[in-house]
DNA sequence: ACCTGAACACCGTTCAAGT
DNA sequence: ACCTGAACACCGTTCAAGT
């Protein structure tokens, strides 16, 4: 993927001299827009047409500042994910990395739009951050080397298709009754599902809890 | 004495003569030239407009078999997901649970649209025999009540996350080159990444496996 | 029951032009 | 350097109508 998050052609960041007159558009004043708009209308309603409105300009003008849609979605991708370390780190890498991780998720929870863009556009700096992180977590808990890599995409993908899932498929009342309608005729087709209720079952906190200490169990045991 | 000169116009349920002849649409063949096109063409490019034009038919007649796009999307997804279990399933949980995976995994590697379509619009029958399949193996490797949705909703987070970072990320020599580049600075910014090249890491299915294993081993480890 | 074209209400983006 | 409207090449879907 092009790097989206540099501009396309050659802005001077806002310079000092004369107060910014919050008319001029910015990639700043864009990215916030996006994120406001995204949270607001969900990701199939921001348009260009719309966060131009939004933004008091014409269309067009966004494609000055901007490559395309897509480079907006970087854009307000990367300064969703931002993550500073806790102070008090002392050696508990499980614990570290528990934090992180569930920092993580509720970020994505709280602009649900996040998780459907972050596995399509990886390798934003802030969420890089994240994953250097958990790379020096794991080395500090003397995670062998040949598992260090494995580690940290197998969190990856599990915080990836929790977050995803809990977005598309949790919220929605609608899901809720099909997936009661569907555990009606569950017993006798799926019994072992029907039993267990798993699409009723609404924990999902404790779920990807308990999820995310089976996979650290299991990278913790090759120590 | 027949007619000959009538020609084979005739609507049978299972025409021993001419395949060619069955211009009519059904569901059947929405899905079928719908998946063809997804595999060809990607997502992106499959429109109701190219998909009417590959059956040769008006485009609006697809709306008399098909509520609109997105059904069209869940008849395709599912009908790539059917899974049938190998005959010689010996008491092996682990063992069946990982052939499951696997083949799950390789199935929407094979149809990389699916691996985008499946996290956002769940619940299609046959995903859920697969769900039903890891029910019955966790209950058979007697792990607890409390941990069979948790364990099976991890190990469906994990392939969901996997899938779809390998679908988007992995297979572009483009993305590969930016990894690279990425990497150079990487080295002052993302010290322990740029030790491991984490980015440059290609052993996906390797990658795959162990993940996976560490997910098992930390549900095994409950009984 | 099944199929159709015209039309509507949108998209993202190119382009030539303005300041 | 920054912004703009008009226009292009598309979308999915509604509708009224055909057979």
């Amino acid at each position: 993927m092009a790097d989206a998050t540099r501009p396309p052609r050659g802005r001077k960041p806002h310079s000092s001299g004369h107060p910014s007159d919050d008319q001029s558009l910015t990639r700043e004043r864009i990215a916030a827009a996006a994120i406001g708009m995204l949270d607001a209308k969900g990701i199939d309603n921001m348009t260009m047409r719309a966060l131009a409105e939004a933004l008091g300009s014409g269309v067009m003008s966004l494609y000055w500042h901007v490559a395309n849609k897509e480079a907006v979605f970087d854009l307000a991708l990367d300064s969703v994910l931002a993550y500073r370390e806790p102070e008090g780190r002392g050696g508990d890498w499980r614990g570290d990395i528990l934090h992180m991780v569930m920092d993580w998720r509720s970020t994505m929870l709280r602009h649900p739009w996040s998780a459907l863009l972050l596995p399509r556009r990886v390798l934003g700096p802030n969420i890089l951050v994240r994953l250097e992180h958990l790379s020096v977590c794991l080395r500090q808990g003397e995670v062998p080397e040949e598992y260090v890599n494995a580690a940290i995409w197998s969190i990856w993908n599990y915080v990836m298709g929790a977050t995803l899932t809990r977005v598309t498929f949790g919220p929605s009342d609608e899901d809720r009754i099909a997936a009661q309608d569907r555990l009606a005729e569950l017993g006798s087709v799926y019994p072992s599902l029907g039993r267990s209720r798993l699409l009723l079952d609404d924990d999902w906190d404790g779920a990807f809890r308990k999820g995310l200490e089976f996979l650290l169990d299991g990278i913790g045991a090759r120590r």
